[in-house]
DNA sequence: TGTACATCAGTGAACGCGCGTTCACTGATGTAC
DNA sequence: TGTACATCAGTGAACGCGCGTTCACTGATGTAC
């Protein structure tokens, strides 16, 4: 069969949105091509009509996630008078914790990312983009410093908060943390 | 063969080890039983001699990371005057950062194991406990607030530190996070 | 307008591979007599 | 002391399974004439 001219775009774009999600909520290695494919109603031979293999799916993934959740960033820091405040608060709610597919990857993947060969620079280039995110925001002469602090805690208070079984133990580690940290904006 | 009384509870422990080492450097996925047991000199067969499953393989093995990670802890608490500050500089070590296998498992394997199905208490377990030593060493009232951020910057900035490519960047990371967690035990 | 052909996204069987798990077996040593 | 037997940690072939990847094929539609 053929199909419409920006079909097959179409699919691409599938593919990678499925697997972003996918690789964020159930893990890379987790994740079976088969499934992803059967999961958009295709079979799973047709997968190599798009990717070289899933390693270049991974790569093309983990940049889509790192596009969309900067887009969504930028947005939030436009819009708000004190951006900051409102991103960390974003960053550490119950939504992003508790939906890890559509949320930052470095909690998740980065991890695995680190442990399967060779790493992608990706994820420095994230980490990089936080922090010059954080400390934009942050007045003082130390905003370099406390930037890479932040982004720690976020992130380690993001991780920890979803590996923990007991509600009150995940809701005390997210809900502490994003209270402090939103007091530090503050101080400053 | 036949062997002397205490050789499988020497086996057993050895596999134990084993898999704790594998299981923080490479993932609890990526952790191939036959490659293991080959490891220990072993056939892969023998396995089930020792461990109803994986999966028991990896609680046992989690808790054996866990012990021997408390019990150094604690020689570091009772040894230093003021404990606080050399346990944030061990933890976020290079020589720790540069050896997962031998590490904390939260920054490693939580990721994992909260993706995997039914996440064992193990988790939460170690989250409480590393809290109360942090909480117990921290002076002023909002010890106990101060404790979960302190936890997520240092969990998170070894998994950050690990992550990147960049071995500039990655330094900044940890000696960021610690230098600045050090100051902050000297404040109070 | 009607027919022959080209295109190519997607199909689905097949590939080798390593996984976790099972199981009949081995064989050195201890115990029974 | 010598022989028959029991023990059981470890062996290694085999199981079904899902993985990533390959490839000959399909068939609806566009293009050429």
């Amino acid at each position: 069969m053929r199909y419409s001219e920006d079909h097959k775009a179409k699919t691409h774009q599938r593919i990678i949105e499925e697997a972003a999600l996918r690789f964020r909520r159930d893990g890379v290695g987790a994740t079976g091509l088969q499934p992803l494919m059967k999961a958009l109603g295709l079979t799973h031979g047709g997968f190599y009509a798009h990717f070289k293999s899933k390693d270049d799916l991974v790569e093309t993934a983990l940049q889509h996630a790192v596009q969309t959740l900067e887009s969504s960033t930028a947005e939030v820091l436009h819009s708000a008078e004190s951006p900051l405040p409102l991103f960390i608060q974003r960053y550490l709610s119950d939504l992003h914790r508790d939906n890890p597919g559509a949320g930052c990857p470095l909690p998740t993947m980065s991890a695995e990312l680190g442990q399967r060969g060779e790493p992608s620079a990706t994820t420095d280039a994230m980490v990089r983009n936080r922090l010059a995110l954080i400390e934009q925001n942050l007045e003082g002469e130390n905003a370099e410093d406390e930037s890479v602090l932040m982004l720690s805690a976020m992130i380690g208070a993001l991780l920890l908060s979803r590996s923990v079984k007991d509600p009150e133990l995940s809701d005390r580690l997210l809900h502490t943390t994003r209270r402090l940290l939103i007091e530090k904006t503050q101080d400053q």
